[in-house]
DNA sequence: CGGGAAAGGTTGCATCTACAACTATCCGGA
DNA sequence: TCCGGATAGTTGTAGATGCAACCTTTCCCG
């Protein structure tokens, strides 16, 4: 008697979301715990480090970039507004409203570098080289745009 | 005047959490758009899958295997336990709230399992084989538990 | 010029995620 | 036996995420 094509088991032992949405957890929290001194989730912190290569943001490009709803970014961006790293930028017309970093957003990202580094490197070991390689090439793919 | 050892832009175009979290943006989409008939997603799919290979899951196992948050997965089994999916199982101390598949919940995820292959192929193609596989290893090591 | 489609954002809602603090139970040694 | 630490889970709080619905503004075509 044939076994089903596909069972509970093969899909636990097999599932790519799953796998990714482990380590993304894994991966997340080392940078979270890293950044937590300074009051930054890594979350927050890819917004404002596109944002600071961008110069001047417009949040369809950061969605596109990062492949976020918009609708995230809208909130995720307000709530940094409102701690001062992220502030309005003038142009375009009158639907858009460009965003960019603030001089405190600015120090705050240099002030992280350090803990940033450290966290990269906790994530290399936990991932591998080999698979950090392959996940920047899928990246760059996946993406909507331009990697800078 | 030597160059900064982390620029901004550096980090825009090396921070593996960026990547990892947009791959898993990415990746979740495919799989939550597949498994939207059902009323299913990924999240909740992944639960319910180790739930069923384990027969009898206790939270923290649960946790340990998927590197979650106890209070994350307390929440999300009480969710499906409100959806007919999940059910208290007996056993264990007065401490333990070991849960399992109801019948409904096994139905579900038989019938979600071709959705979840065209998922699968489809996060292939966007990963890449050897990606995939790669990252098959590091969740295995980043798992606290066996797979299986 | 007028009207409808397209583009850019925000808001309501639901879920996912984690940390901190808490309760209840169990275990091991004095 | 009793007490302190370990174990198992829940709840409060806050942020992250995406879909659907909505509002404005802009663009384009007739």
């Amino acid at each position: 008697m044939a076994t089903p094509a596909t069972t509970i088991d093969t899909m636990a032992r097999t599932c790519i979301a799953g796998r990714l949405r482990l380590l993304n957890r894994v991966v997340t929290n080392i940078y979270d715990e890293a950044l937590r001194p300074f009051g930054l989730k890594i979350s927050q912190g890819n917004i404002l480090i596109v944002t600071g290569s961008m110069g001047v943001a417009s949040p369809v490009k950061v969605c596109e970039l990062l492949r976020l709803d918009v609708s995230t970014l809208s909130r995720n961006v307000e709530l940094m507004r409102r701690n001062g790293w992220l502030e309005d930028a003038p142009g375009g017309d009158a639907r858009s409203h460009p965003f960019r970093l603030t001089p405190a957003g600015k120090r705050l990202v240099e002030k992280a570098i350090p803990a940033w580094e450290r966290a990269q490197a906790e994530a290399r070991r936990v991932l591998g080289d080999e698979c950090v390689a392959l996940l920047d090439r899928a990246a760059r793919r996946a993406s909507r745009a331009e990697w800078v």
